[in-house]
DNA sequence: CAAACATATAACTATGTAGTAATATGTTTG
DNA sequence: CAAACATATTACTACATAGTTATATGTTTG
């Protein structure tokens, strides 16, 4: 695999690997919700929920609609649903081993 | 979905989430190689590929077996390669924006 | 068994990024 | 149109972790 491809990869997978933004992802999976409601049901601040909107808005993760003074989001689309499905498929089977790794 | 699924969920997707494991990983994909072999050909630093190699092993996404002075890793299962292409889908479709991506 | 080899570990540095506090921008409503 | 509201942005700090250099551990072989 090409080394384009690889920082491709790596840049996908940081959009993943935090723990605010996959809150955030799962509290849209299905509807969308405003900013609002996502920090209200994930506890986060609203500037930190805002900019981590953003980050995952700029990467295509999730897409966002405008409505009046608010802002709606929601997945952008199967291949991410995807890709936290998945994630699930591993953790069923190593969530033991990710439990008690030390190194993030 | 609880914070402690997300937290393990985010531990999971740190694994994934940097070059040099990527890297790492798509070179094991399929057969297992020592890990001289896995530094010859990312070009990465001995001591660097070896802690990566105890990153990747402590979370259970690879797996290895030592033959002599020599050890042999490999991708631990259907599951870790799942992830690795539904990756690839989601690229197929978001390639640009995650290209332009700036946050990381 | 000493030397060469294969891998792992330790200590350290540098960098990237998550979070916060403060503020700016844009929108509705009375 | 002023005040309240919804979201975004900026500047900053703190921490996590990737990489390097040096060294340790364990294994084969002459």
């Amino acid at each position: 695999m090409s080394r384009n491809q690889v920082e491709l990869e790596a840049k996908l997978f940081k959009g993943f690997a935090d723990q605010s933004r996959l809150l955030i992802l799962s509290t849209i999976l299905g509807q969308p919700k405003t900013v609002s409601e996502i920090v209200d049901e994930t506890k986060l601040s609203q500037p930190n929920t805002s900019a981590h909107l953003a980050c995952l808005l700029e990467c295509g993760l999730i897409r966002n609609e405008k409505k009046g003074r608010e802002v709606f989001y929601e997945v952008s689309g199967k291949e991410v649903v995807g890709m936290l499905q998945q994630a699930q498929k591993v953790l069923k089977k190593h969530s033991k081993e990710i439990y008690e790794c030390t190194n993030y």
